[in-house]
Order: structure tokens, then C-alpha cells, then sequence
DNA sequence: TGCAAACCCCAGTGGGGAATGGGAGTATAC
DNA sequence: GTATACTCCCATTCCCCACTGGGGTTTGCA
């Protein structure tokens, strides 16, 4: 459960893609990284992973660039948090509590009780958020900056 | 909002301290490294931060050690994780969403707004666990434990 | 067919967390 | 008063994340 760097440009790109949709036209790497302020060779590997995920599909050649293969509502952010958290080979991070411990103390049994909860509540909040549910914050919010600057 | 490898240790660290409260003796990095399967020179580092903190005291010199100087029950775990996230200089920390950006786009302000919900609900979980509710029933558990091999 | 635009793969660099090590400081024990 | 047993502080090593760069491959279009 990161809700690291990696995540947030993910899901803004995301958010960049389901704007467009179900538009034909595909998005490039180079819009995204501008719109967003996010480092375009960076995001090239995360829009891959994504892919891997199954989120977008990616056309290559002249005019190509990434669309968005599901509806938007139907893309929770605990999807997009398990995707690049679980991206490919993260082999280490799920035993970030039991750390080259043969036998599990009594203590630390407990101490991954409360984690494991407060790792449920964060994907319940999560789970309750979908890639549609951000788009209607953000245009709702763009009328609010609008009606602000009249 | 860590939840760290940091965070773990400290916290089992704390717990072993709180289950000899109120003694007068002080544990020894030592006991509590081997008693909790921690690195000793690596969990040195922490109990100087919860230190700094103000949550233990220590003693130097022989027969020297740490001790608790709360009492168990006022010490709640968001307590402790703030402690160790907050702690020295972790300047940058605060900035991960806004990494390196001028102006913050409108998705960016809208993702920062679940995050910042994530966050105020593990807050709310761990601020809802003192050392003695995992004193308890780390001695519950143990209860459980002879019970099972009897 | 040629070429440029776009994605694709792999290999690095820099900074921070997770350790590890060498001493210096300080209190008790004999 | 010296030895001993601790804490304390500084520096170093190792690995992962954020990011950069150099190619290579696929595709649309003139």
C-alpha cells in the first residue's frame, strides 16, 4: 500500500486518459507528461505498467499514444494502488513486517494486526473512488474557479 | 504516514518497554534487540529518536538502559508513528504529491484530496490503539497460546 | 520506399531508508 | 582509580525509488 510517487502520476494520467473518453483519438505520452508536469520517460514506464495491468492499450506508430480500455467508472483507485503497487517482481514488499524474522514475536503478531486494519480502511477509501468520481470532483471544481475569477 | 519497517520497530520496542512499566530497572538495547529479533545498532538510531521524542528516558553506564516515561495508556500508536515519520529534518516528506511542481493542476489538487481522506482515516485507526490495548492483548494472545498447547 | 513520430526495453545516476561499524562519553562495580 | 558496561554520535555500505538516457521497434504518411 505505497500512495507513493509512482501512484499519484499513474492515477493523473489516468485521469488525463478518462477525460477523453471513449474518445478514438489516443492520448500521447509527451500531452499527458506536459498537462500533468510529470517527467515524460518516467511516465513512459508507468503508462507500461499500466498496460501490463490492462488499464490502457497503447498504439504504436505515427498518431498512436494510449486509450483507456474500461469505462471509467468502473476503474476504482484501489485498482490503480494495486496495480503499481504489486507491479512486476515487488518481491521485498510484502515482507516489509516480517523482516528476516524466523519466529515471529508475540509483539510483532499484534503490531500486524493494527496494520493489516489500517491497510483495510485505506483500501476502503479507496475502493469507494472511481477514475469517473475524480473527473466530476475535477469539473465541478473548474466551474468553482471559473465562477471565482468573474 | 510511513508505516516503515521505522515505524515496526519502534513500536515493538515501545511495547517491551511498556510491559515492564512501571519498573525502575531500564532495559538495555540489548534485551530488547534480542527479545524482538531487531538489528541492536540499527534500533539504537530509534530509541535515540523516540528519545528525542520524549518518549523514553535513558540511562547511561552500566546497569544503564531506557524507560518508558509515560504511562502506557496516554501513548497512542498515531503518537508513536508521528514520532518517527516526523522525526529530524524528514523536510521532504510533506511535498511527495507536489513534487517539483510550479503550479499544481487541477487533477493533482483533486487526488491530493482523497490522500488526504486516506491519511485522516489511518490516523484515525491508529489514534484509536494505546501501548497498553496491544499490551493486552498481546497477553491475551498468549493466554490463547498456552491454552492451545495444553 | 523513406522517414519521422510514437511506443518499447534496458541500463544507468542520485538521494533516502535500512542497516553496520568504530569509536567517544558516562555511570556503576570492584 | 581503574575496569567494565552501557549509551551516544559520526560515518559508511547496500538497496530501492524517482528519474534520465541510449538505443531499438512499430506504424502512419508522403
Amino acid at each position: 500500500m505505497e500512495l507513493s510517487c509512482r501512484t499519484e502520476y499513474a492515477l493523473l494520467a489516468l485521469l488525463e486518459l478518462a477525460g477523453h473518453y471513449p474518445q478514438a483519438e489516443p492520448l500521447q505520452i509527451r500531452q499527458i507528461a506536459a498537462q500533468q508536469q510529470i517527467p515524460e520517460r518516467y511516465l513512459e514506464q508507468l503508462l507500461a505498467t499500466l498496460r501490463r495491468g490492462g488499464f490502457v492499450q497503447s498504439q504504436r506508430g505515427a498518431k498512436g499514444g494510449y486509450l483507456l480500455t474500461m469505462e471509467p467508472w468502473k476503474i476504482t483507485l484501489l485498482d490503480v494502488v494495486n496495480c503499481l503497487e504489486g507491479a512486476e517482481a515487488r518481491n521485498r514488499k510484502e515482507a516489509v513486517g516480517t523482516l528476516a524474522r524466523i519466529a515471529p514475536t508475540l509483539e510483532s503478531v499484534v503490531v500486524d494486526e493494527v496494520w493489516q486494519e489500517v491497510y483495510e480502511t485505506m483500501r476502503g477509501v479507496l475502493q469507494g473512488y472511481t477514475l469517473q468520481d475524480l473527473c466530476e470532483q475535477r469539473d465541478s471544481r473548474r466551474q468553482m474557479n471559473i465562477m471565482y475569477y468573474i
